[in-house]
DNA sequence: AATTGCGTTTCTATATTTGAAACAAGGAGG
DNA sequence: CCTCCTTGTTTCAAATATAGAAACGCAATT
């Protein structure tokens, strides 16, 4: 069962996720609640290999460039942001908002390519940040065309903590919403993370019809409401199946 | 000495790196020597994480979306494209050619960002791909300004290969060549890979002074010449500078 | 000088890994 | 339809790496 592997994983997706820049051994054994030695260890498998980098001085660790180099690799060979990007750049142009595309990630959502909204007045969820997927318009895409059985799973460990009055706290009242995404095609973010902010998403399917992504348009309500809204989710609504559809067969 | 986790990680470098797509248990297993057993079970641990996906109908291994999301949350952190884009983005305007940015792994560069020429004739080096170290302006920047004992380690296990007329193949040829690129502040590669493409680098160094990245512009040699290399370099040089002096220090 | 807190090393019982071999399942060919 | 390959996967005993308390060395602090 490769315990040290996966423990060793683990700790780097914990460091690369926190939002903390350096790391001293006895903080990570701590936090993690593992023997100080083990901790060590792994850090120095880490530290070997680049994905995290040993600061003699200090003796602490911070990362190293080898993630975001075999990100690119990944990136690069999937093709996923090459295909992406340019429906994204549509987006940009015609929706004139800030555009998005995350993947899921137990039970949250991780935004992993931006572009910008050309106004001046535009939300700020740096790229690499995570959010609920029960409050996202992107999460709530994914999870409406998740297998059921796989949805159920997420659903069932889902704490629903209200972030705005507008959050869904209730599972049977996101069990609904889901449905409607399906129904509708893309789902939306009524402020239900932040207030003031709405949010249109839809998924990006492979070729076993499984969400691996979704894209989003996010911008101030005052600006993405009514007819907006709709005219919105459905471009891209299209997008996200054209996509799917590339994305989904050229594997 | 975790020498599961250590060998887990190197099946998941060589994955990435690796130009093919999809990957069979004793196709792996052959390639990298090692017991079938074993690589099932590592194949199975980074599926479980999602840094590679399993499919079922054929039982091959494909590339998951967790290493791009590492990268991103690591290029977050580090704020290593975020310093470094604006500088890229200037450097494409005055000099007009495809902007490169590329770290060091063992004796290759690999390049992890990059700003296309606004012209038709451009290079074709994609990002993620590599290149040896010693006829490369991105390598040999990083090189020169290696502490002496690593420089000593990389260049005491090159093999030198002629990829063109102009490519270094002699180590003491090359160490002057280092020498030299010190001494100028910046590296040229004169059609050492690729004939006809020429390319221009300075290195990002960090608070220690170790060159953590590189730089680069790269060009036809019809219109990289003369008076052009040398502006090119300095300007390069001067930002590359800049650019060290700022992630140097707010690590 | 003593103390505290850190990273690192040591050491042995213990639990995990190892890998040949067996198994199951599917496809190719006769 | 059956056989023979070739897969991925599981089993099990032997070999080996890991675990973790304790000790160590070294700073910084008191």
């Amino acid at each position: 069962m490769l315990k040290v592997a996966h423990r060793t994983l683990e700790l780097l997706e914990y460091i690369c996720t926190s939002p903390q820049k350096e790391f001293s051994v006895t903080e990570l054994s701590q936090r993690l609640g593992l023997n100080k030695t083990k901790v060590y260890r792994m850090l120095r498998v880490l530290a070997e290999r680049d994905y995290l980098r040993h600061d003699e001085k200090t003796g602490r660790y911070h990362l190293g460039l080898k993630p975001l180099e075999l990100g690119t690799q990944v990136a690069a060979k999937t093709g996923l942001l090459e295909v992406v990007s340019p429906y994204m750049e549509k987006l940009s142009r015609e929706i004139k908002e800030t555009i998005n595309l995350a993947v899921m990630r137990s039970n949250k959502i991780v935004y992993i390519h931006k572009i910008e909204s050309p106004h001046f007045l535009r939300t700020d969820l740096r790229v690499g940040t995570s959010v609920p997927v029960y409050c996202s318009a992107l999460g709530k895409a994914m999870l409406a065309w998740l297998p059921e059985q796989e949805q159920e799973k997420i659903l069932g460990a889902l704490e629903m903590v209200a972030y705005t009055p507008h959050t869904i706290t209730c599972l049977e009242d996101l069990k609904l919403e889901l449905k409607r995404i399906r129904d509708k095609g893309y789902a939306v973010d009524n402020e239900e993370y932040i207030s003031g902010i709405t949010c249109i998403a839809a998924p990006i399917l492979d070729g076993h019809k499984k969400p691996v992504a979704a894209i989003s348009a996010a911008g101030p309500s005052l600006r993405l409401n009514g007819e907006k809204i709709t005219q919105s989710g459905e471009l891209i609504a299209r997008y996200a199946a054209e996509i799917s559809f590339r994305y989904g067969y050229s594997k």
